[in-house]
DNA sequence: AATGCAAATGATAATTGTTCTTATTTGTTG
DNA sequence: CAACAAATAAGAACAATTATCATTTGCATT
């Protein structure tokens, strides 16, 4: 069991909603929920838990370093669980479905624009804001 | 005189209020302004102009191509004038200093990557967080 | 296992940023 | 300068998020 110990080592208890939270994410059934998305899922399997609470847990989470939060365009945010590995991603403006990836052609260039301008990158976001063109919209 | 024709261009009528914005923009005074920014600076200088009016105005700018719209992180929009070039931006972490970029292959490999997941690219934000290396940091 | 207490939760209300509704006013066109 | 469509202001409505606070829960200590 090392989900417990993830919250033992960020000092927070073992709570049911915590458990539920963190678990929901890594079940893999979504890997981008906003706190409405989670709290939605465990409405459906019966795991109430209150909507506060999912974005007291979720905050919690993130400054835990479990998860890794987005600000997304439309002013609401999503949530991943951290693997550890950089990647960017793709949004749907119509359905909010959001894909990774990673371009090692952007990444280098990035490194060359730094470059030429006497910086020295630490960290970068991109965000493709796009129509998935998929009908109907995976999330809609 | 060119910014009721701007207005007209965009089929706006040349009201009182979108001429009071759209100076304050142009005046320099602030480059990045959100809509509350907007309405307190009309305040300030007696040109009362609603708060739903300025979200509305901002809004009809936006998509008459004059100024260009930025989510920023917490989930506010702020706005600039449009100066026709798209541009990414670098950001000095020490300093806050920032610069504009623009990067044709970075640019290139974006719509690719749209292209082979199927999405049809709208826009997209590049934000570059790095240490810009000048001694002592210009806005330090 | 029972006790105590800090920490966490849930219900509710408040806040923030933004959009909608509608009656009134303003800009333009004839 | 009259008429009519378009734009505004005031206030309500909304969605995402955060705060308040009484009740409950996890967990260390008996």
């Amino acid at each position: 069991m090392h989900q417990p110990d993830h919250l033992k080592n960020a000092g927070l208890k073992t709570t049911l909603p915590r458990l539920k939270v963190l678990s929901l994410f890594e079940s893999g059934r979504e890997r981008h929920m906003s706190a409405e998305d989670v709290y939605k899922q465990l409405l459906s399997t019966g795991d109430d838990v209150g909507l506060n609470t999912v974005y007291r847990v979720l905050t919690q989470f993130e400054q835990a370093g479990l998860l890794v939060r987005h600000y997304f365009e439309g002013g609401k945010s999503v949530f991943e669980l951290n693997h550890g590995t950089h990647h960017d991603h793709i949004v749907c403006l119509q359905c909010g479905h959001v894909e990774e990836f990673y371009d090692a052609s952007i990444e280098a260039r990035q490194e060359i624009v730094a470059a030429e301008r006497g910086f020295t990158i630490r960290e970068h976001s991109l965000y493709i804001y796009a129509d998935c063109n998929k009908m109907p919209c995976p999330n809609k």
